[in-house]
DNA sequence: AACCCGCGCAACCGCATTGAC
DNA sequence: GGTCAATGCGGTTGCGCGGGT
């Protein structure tokens, strides 16, 4: 039993549109608007096309102040940066990028910004792998030992040199206001992320780490609120029409379209918690032992990322709770993403052993 | 010149969600 | 509360183009 079809595939047109379809299609929607029934739009037209079709066209191509093609820097960051933070939630990534489409983000980041961010994780792999077996080399002269570099012997041929995350079970209650903070921020970004429709696998835990954050003694609006300011940067520019929008209701989707995502401190954030951390235990399923590894990502995070990271690889970390985060519609999509390139590195690893193209 | 291959992009498909009844 | 149609969304496909052989 299928799927009824949304039209008369039979005498619908497919295909690439045609200037004139353009221009009926556009006239049309700039003079009367949809008319809130796409279905019945392409009929009032005389086009024959699918209702879907039409408003895809719309929505990607005809629409006013589309921007295609020539992604800015500062573009490629924020969307990485919610990649990260999002998944692939498209529109909501659109959203925050005035003139770009879902589509085109999409089509973007699966061309161009995914291979750009492998290659600069193949670029510090490899510089690190020569300075790591410089050391190796040292080391295993001055020990008079095997030639074998001791740190590899326990590893996948194709992840020579991975830190190890030690990922604990409770979140680390200390009193430092930095720890304070610290927490705060990683509570507020899950508490965004439940909110953006993520969810816990570990829902058990999530009562008991729900009454272990003891930062929020309630689920009241105001501490929402206060993630929310955290999380979330309203534009001065537009400030009034996203307020309205904020006042309006809270719904935290419409709230979050609406307004504009402080990419660097949702990063801040989940920096400091050790953000890869989120995909750890995934990677753990997925057999990999030691999965954290963000090479190539550092420039989303800044240098003080980078250091850190060698800092605190070996520290427990307070993401711990979110490191857990899984499934749909987009916690389970870090995952994904961190698979894929996983898969795409050892795959090209596979076919250029130790980065010889 | 012909063919192959990879890339970028527009469009399609089908599932999920929403809203009206 | 259930059903169904419309809409939204994300994954996938297919075509055109340009570069390489």
């Amino acid at each position: 039993m299928g799927r009824a079809p949304c039209c008369d595939k039979a005498n619908v047109k497919k295909g690439p549109w045609s200037p004139e379809e353009d221009a009926k299609l556009k006239s049309y929607i700039e003079q009367h608007g949809t008319g809130g029934n796409w279905i019945a739009l392409p009929q009032k037209i005389g086009l024959k096309r699918c209702g879907k079709s039409c408003r895809l066209r719309w929505l990607n191509y005809l629409r006013p102040n589309i921007k295609h093609g020539g992604f800015s820097e500062e573009e490629d960051k924020i969307i990485c940066s919610l990649y990260i933070s999002i998944g692939s939630r498209w529109s909501i990534i659109a959203a925050q990028l005035p003139g770009r489409t879902d589509n085109d983000i999409k089509n973007y980041w699966n061309t161009k910004l995914k291979k750009k961010l492998l290659g600069k994780q193949r670029k510090e792999h490899l510089s690190r792998r020569g300075k790591s077996l410089k050391q190796d080399v040292k080391r295993s002269a001055s020990v008079g030992d095997s030639m074998v570099p001791a740190d590899n012997i326990n590893q996948s041929p194709y992840w020579p040199e991975l830190p190890v995350l030690a990922v604990t079970a409770a979140p680390l209650m200390h009193h430092s206001s930095t720890q304070e903070h610290r927490i705060d921020s990683q509570a507020s970004m899950r508490r965004l992320l439940v909110k953006l429709g993520g969810r816990f696998s570990d829902d058990d835990h999530v009562i008991n780490e729900e009454t272990t954050l003891h930062q929020f003694p309630n689920d009241s609006y105001s501490t929402d609120q206060h993630l929310y300011e955290q999380t979330v940067y309203v534009p001065s520019s537009s400030s009034s029409s996203t307020m309205d929008a904020l006042n309006l209701n809270n719904n935290m989707d419409a709230q979050f379209v609406n307004s504009q995502y402080t990419i660097d401190e949702a990063n801040q954030h989940m920096l400091h918690q050790g953000q890869s951390g989120i995909f750890s235990s995934e990677l753990q399923e997925m057999g990999y032992s030691n999965p954290q590894r963000l090479d190539g990502m550092e420039f989303l995070y800044g240098e003080e990322m980078a250091n850190n990271r060698a800092v605190n690889h070996c520290e427990s970390i307070g993401w711990a709770d979110t490191s857990s985060l899984v499934g749909p519609p987009c916690a389970s999509e870090y995952g994904v993403i961190q698979q894929g390139m996983l898969q795409d590195y050892a795959f090209s690893e596979m076919r250029y052993p130790g980065g010889a193209q």
